[in-house]
DNA sequence: CCGTAATTTCTGAATTAACAGAAATAGGCA
DNA sequence: TGCCTATTTCTGTTAATTCAGAAATTACGG
């Protein structure tokens, strides 16, 4: 049975989630393997969020095809239990690694494509426009790079030594 | 009629509007504007894209709601004609704005509230979780403001700025 | 090697979102 | 005011996604 606080939680994530592209019942299971004490197995998914067993298992294969979730085995226990990553940073970091995977990476491809045939085209204005993007994605994939890339700091650090940066940079004279 | 590049960009730009939870229609119709040279009005996207007049009315104004497209008002016609923001960088600005206040600041909401009753409940692992997630999403927020609110710096900028601090930082002694 | 429990894959139903067309409204101009 | 054009709102349909249940497969224990 779970709390309220857990159930709100839940279904609020579920809900970004769906906002944000993703399906509810994955982000509903990835919430709840979050906020779990201990490694679940499909199961006790189910019987928690009412879901079909069939769903729940499709679910799980695509959180941990994120690496989101790994698998665990409980001496005695034939069955497979989940965990969910639990630090957020981390948390984070593997969905913006995934969507750069997917989505970004692919888009970077297309651009590069779609720049060469503008060029090759007769429309000024396209094959500007068209080479910004392609810039401008390409900075932020480096971006991306540098900043996951660098040894021994997370996200977070990441995070902090901007502000500091910025907020020594631009502190009034 | 539209050319093989712009045909394909547009194609691409919705099928990731799709992934990351936008409208077909709307990322379809934003992508024709902003690869367009002049403003365009309502019929010549209905042409051009193959929907509906209606369709086309609503989305052109979801995008006007996030700030990716303005009207404008051309002599001797009583059509309104409608232009994208061009500008790469700030369309991504707008995006990101757009996303935040609709779903970053509702969550942040929630969080407080959800970490509230994880205080007053029984369960030290929600509330942990739950604190770290909302310290985690704070900062993500305090982050955004500073990177928009640097006088006189686009993302780019500040993208550029980050990538050389890091070089500094991480040169090899 | 057979039986059982666990899990995955497949298929069809149901829900949701996207969209086109019709009807209604607003805005200007004679 | 009355008409014409542009635009929006409304409604039903279509398409896509999500999901449950059944069937199939795999893994394990006896």
């Amino acid at each position: 049975m779970l709390s309220d606080v857990t159930r709100d939680f839940i279904l609020h994530w579920g809900e970004m989630g769906t906002r944000w592209g993703v399906n509810r019942s994955v982000a509903q299971i990835h919430a709840l393997l979050f906020l779990a004490e201990a490694p679940l197995p499909a199961d006790a998914i189910v019987e928690s969020l009412g879901l079909a067993r069939s769903n729940v298992s499709n679910s799980l294969k695509e959180l941990q095809s994120w690496q989101l979730v790994q698998v665990r085995h409980v001496m005695g226990d034939r069955r497979e239990h989940f965990v969910a990553v639990t630090d957020i940073a981390e948390v984070f970091r593997l969905i913006v690694e995934g969507r750069k995977q997917r989505e970004i990476d692919p888009t970077l491809q297309a651009l590069r494509r779609f720049a060469s045939a503008a060029e090759a085209g007769r429309e000024p204005h396209v094959q500007t426009r068209i080479a910004e993007v392609l810039a401008f994605v390409g900075m932020l994939d480096q971006w991306y790079a540098t900043m996951t890339g660098a040894r021994g700091t997370g996200p977070i650090d990441y995070l902090r030594m901007a502000q500091e940066i910025h907020r020594l940079l631009h502190r009034r004279p």
